[in-house]
DNA sequence: TTTAATCAGGACTAGAATAGTCCCCAATTG
DNA sequence: CAATTGGGGACTATTCTAGTCCTGATTAAA
């Protein structure tokens, strides 16, 4: 499976809780008791998402974390990327990594290709979209893809 | 990063090798030396590769791996699935799963949605595409997935 | 002013998953 | 029969992840 870690699935769901309400203050415990998480680590990704600045928090009493910006601004790609750094399937994906493959590296092109389908797929859903009832049916054309293969 | 275990990021790099000389047999000692992987590693790779179907093997003297069909009609995909099992971004996306999240569940429907877009294009390249040198440019159209979801 | 609530930041631990290695058996060739 | 090569699986060590906890800073309310 294309793994997503735990905690990035965790944050994607809390996310989506706060863009449910995007006005109102969340704190941690309520976060975690609506969201059936346990507390600590529900601190945990909350931190990071507002390192990243995805949330706002206020501080003291009857503080909590709110989004920093509407729903729909927010896409599911940028959730990712706070937790797991730059979205790419492979090393060499990102910099121009130190890939010692005497073969691979012919490759590395399409790669690049591959990671940024990933990159408009996540990208194109919002956290809006998220909230959202899931649609019937998928249209999905990727044949543009392959046609840039070509 | 969205990962891939290395394992399944050799998986490819082998599979690839292999395409490039599609009736020529390789042996495991052949493939470790050009592809710059250790040979048992290489080893296991190629026993998944060959028990899902990917490659053919050869016993005996002389004997070694070949693609099973034309590189044309094997998918990136496939060879990560192999490897990785269903691709899939969450453990909900794919069983009826154990999901206790009390919040999380509407969510499930949309995440459906955009594993199918990542298939989608990691079903559009195929092996023949990897070795090709790589495309200037990507013209990528994803706008239909964001319209399946409003 | 004091107290309580809440976030910030980081250290720490245990467990699981991964990567990698090795061994013995089966099959084929010559 | 002997040499080569894949088949299958067991095993281990290391890395990574998940999860917990502690201490300090900030704010609101009593």
């Amino acid at each position: 499976m294309l793994r997503l870690s735990k905690l990035t699935d965790y944050a994607i769901v809390i996310a989506c809780h706060c863009a449910r309400n995007p006005q109102a203050l969340h704190n941690a415990a309520e976060i975690s008791s609506s969201v059936g998480i346990a507390l600590p680590t529900v601190q945990k990704v909350l931190k990071r998402l507002t390192q990243a600045g995805i949330l706002r928090s206020e501080r003291g009493a009857h503080g909590g974390y709110l989004l920093a910006a509407a729903p729909h601004q927010v896409s599911v790609a940028r959730v990712i990327a706070a937790l797991e750094g730059p979205i790419g399937l492979t090393e060499c994906s990102l910099a121009e990594s130190q890939c010692r493959q005497a073969d691979g590296c012919d490759i590395r092109g399409n790669w690049t290709l591959i990671n940024r389908a990933i990159q408009a797929a996540l990208e194109a859903v919002s956290l809006a979209d998220m909230v959202k009832p899931a649609p019937r049916e998928i249209p999905i054309s990727l044949g543009a893809l392959h046609a840039g293969l070509r």
